[in-house]
Formats: C-alpha cells, structure tokens, sequence
DNA sequence: AATAAAGTTTAGACATGTCTAAAAAATTAT
DNA sequence: ATAATTTTTTAGACATGTCTAAACTTTATT
C-alpha cells in the first residue's frame, strides 16, 4: 500500500518518462511536484526500498513494472474520476483536475471497476487523454499537434498537452472543443502562428497555442 | 482547512455528542478512534486553537458553532458518498462504510452539492441515518429501537444502531431491510429476545438484534 | 585538464500525528 | 478524609514528509 506523497512521485515518474525518455532526473520531479531536490531524493529512496523505481546516486530513477503497474493505475482512477465529475456532476474540463488529484487516492477496486461501468467504459478523459483499462492497457490514439500541420492539413480536435484551466477557458471562448474539425490555411514564419477554420470561422493561432492542441488528422 | 486527522475527531466528538449529553471524555474519543487518550489529549489542543471545540483540562470536551458545522458537513458528505455508491455503483449497504470515510475527506463544495442534486437530494443514508442538507439542517425522523416495543405494536423499520457488516448481513440472511413492516408478537422475559411477524413470516429475535435496529411505530 | 557551474545528496531541523511510560488530577471506596 | 483506583495530561520518542544549507558528483567551459 502507498501513501498519498508516494502515488503522486510515482505519477509525476510516469508522466516524464511517457514524456521524455530514459532516466528521470531529481530536479525534473521536483519542478514537476513542487517541491525540493532534496525531499525527491529523500523520497526516492524510500520508493526504491519499496521496489517500485530502479535509482543509482546520481543516475536518475525508472519505474519498475510494478511501478509503472501501480502509476498506470492512478493515471487511471485520476481520469476515470474527471469523466465521472464531468459527465454526470456537471463539472467543466477547466474544474476537473484539483478535485480528481484528492479522488484518484481513494482505495477500493470495486468503487473504480463499477464506476468504470457507470460511466460505459470511456476511453478517454475530459481532455482526450488515455484512460488505461483494468489491466493498465492504453490505448493511444495518433495524434499530432496543431503546430506540426501543414497548410491544408485538417483534422478533429482530440486533445490538450496543457490541461491548466487558463488555457482550457481560453479555447472554450474561442469556441474550440474536443471533436471539433480543425483546418490550417496559413502559416505564418515570422511568429509561428497559424490561420484555422473551425466551423466555417477563420481563427488566428499563436504557436504557443498550436503547441498545445492536438488533432488527429484526416 | 482541516486534516483528515482533524475531521475524523471532529466526526467522533459529534456522534459521541447525539448519544450523550455533557461534555465528551478523552477517553470516550480515544475509543471511538481506536487511539491512545494521550493522542486524543494532543489533538484536543490543536482543535482547541482552532476553536471547533470547546476544552477544560480533566473537564471534557464540546463542540463549539463552528465545530458542530463543520463535522455535519462532514457527516453530510459522509452519507452523501454511502448512498452514491449503493444507488449508482450497486454497493451492499455493508459495504459502503470505509469507502464512505475516505470519500468524506474530499475538500469540494461543488462535489458535493452536485451529488447531492445526482442523487435527487435524498434525506436518509442506507443504513437509514439522516444526511444533514446544504445548510447543515438535520432532519429525525421519531423512531424507537425495536427493543422497546410492546407485544401487538407494529412499525416499519427505518434504520440500524449498528452499521458493521456483521450485523448487517445478518440482517440481508434474515431478510429484514428498512422499509419491510415489522409486528412484535411475543416478549420473552427471560432472555428479552422477541418474536416478530416480518412478510408473514415469524421470526425469533434476540435482545441484542433487537437494540439495534430501528423501526418507526405505526 | 583544471575550473566553474549545475545538479544531487546528506545532515540536521521542523511539523504532524502517533505511541509508551510516568506524573498529576479527579473520582470512588473505605 | 484519606487511600485506592481510574482518568487525563505531560514528557520524550518515533515515523512520515518536508525544508535549508552544506557537501558532494557530474557536466560544461575554457
């Protein structure tokens, strides 16, 4: 059994080392929980003990497949418990995310297998990330980011690399949801922004934006 | 903000309160937690500073306004989370328990007001307690313990002093759930245990079932 | 290759919440 | 009213998880 500050280690491990690969540094899992070096490394000690990192002084840290078994699974309730707050409490992707880091704590397999069933086995979350299975299955869509389109390209809006509230509130008053179809027709070198269409609107988009808006394109 | 060490006092002074009056022991507490009274007397300071509780060294302890609030939003959400995961997630009423005291900690006003209205703002938890509403009003409804009825009264049964499992299975094996209509047909003096009529059916029932459960006379 | 800079770990401190053992107060019994 | 018992509090210890400051590695710079 873990406690609270060690599922939210092994979630940040698992979060960087989906993002960047080979061994995740202290530093980067301080940034990441907002702590200090120093506690991470007291931390990590006690999660190698625990056999759910692989850490050499100095070297970085990996999950092990039980960690990455046990991570896979609080990525899970987390996102299971967006889906549930949004769909069936009314709650707004921006509103999601404070209160699923406290649900995805909560320990009982029964209360996240029915509520899987409650919700008919989404597969992905309010902001079109995976929701791995019971067996910690992920199934990941192709998807690109707006910025890597070309002119002419287009696609439908699946998802978010950046879940803050402030950007999600800024798509939803430029009217740009998940399923919405997304075409690029312009690009501009000097700052990287793009010209879309989205329901027939023409939109301006900085590059930090783009950068941050996944399509699937078609 | 209180911890979840914090709120779990909080809940336990507030249960010993409605069942005794004047101020509540240390070791009343202690029990009731399964701590250690010299623990109790620790946290006692901390809530003291905080003014939820009202304390003389060696004189007991009470709830203050602002402790009594925030231990019925407690209970609230306590209740709230139990009958969530009978209605939506097919929980056993034995079941939900240790589900429900994990849930209660969550910090969302939101949450739970959105559940409430999920659950049609029901006024009874299963195991027939009162859910305390939005404005911490709680609503009893008059019921006496089926050990204090007389040969020929009759009631429906409305709820359980005992909320283990143990006791609660037992009553699912018996078929006795809130809601069935209960009649005492015998009292035997010797061993106070009753016999009642249940669905037709003539039951034999001891003392000790008989204080705990509930029945509303009519 | 030596030095500077950056990143990481250790040492010691602190906050929370718990415990045991001992001291102090309150209650009960004589 | 004093003694015995029970209850409560205090003192000191420990576990978890955090921090700052200092020491130590590693990497980058010249």
């Amino acid at each position: 059994m873990f406690s609270q500050a060690e599922e939210n280690y092994l979630k940040a491990i698992y979060h960087l080392e989906s993002d960047s690969k080979g061994g995740i540094s202290t530093n980067a899992i301080a940034k990441s929980l907002a702590t200090k070096a120093s506690s991470v490394s007291d931390m990590i000690k006690k999660l190698s003990d625990k056999e759910v990192v692989l850490y050499k002084k100095y070297k970085g840290v990996t999950l092990t497949e039980l960690g990455k078994k046990t991570a896979t699974n609080i990525v899970r309730k987390h996102r299971l418990w967006e889906v549930f707050l949004v769909e069936k409490l009314n709650f707004s992707w921006d509103e999601v995310h404070d209160v699923a880091e406290q649900l995805e704590h909560i320990k009982s397999q029964k209360l996240i297998n029915q509520l899987d069933a409650l919700l008919g086995f989404p597969t992905h979350d309010p902001h079109g990330d995976p929701i791995p299975d019971k067996d910690g299955v992920v199934n990941a869509i192709d998807k690109s980011l707006l910025s890597t389109l070309n002119v002419d390209e287009a696609g439908v809006c699946v998802g978010v690399n950046d879940s803050s509230s402030d950007f999600l509130q800024f798509l939803d008053k430029k009217g740009i949801t998940l399923g919405k179809r997304i075409k690029v027709t312009e690009r501009e070198d000097f700052d990287d922004s793009l010209s879309i269409l989205i329901d027939d609107k023409k939109l301006s988009i900085s590059n930090k934006i783009a950068n941050n808006l996944y399509i699937k394109k078609s």
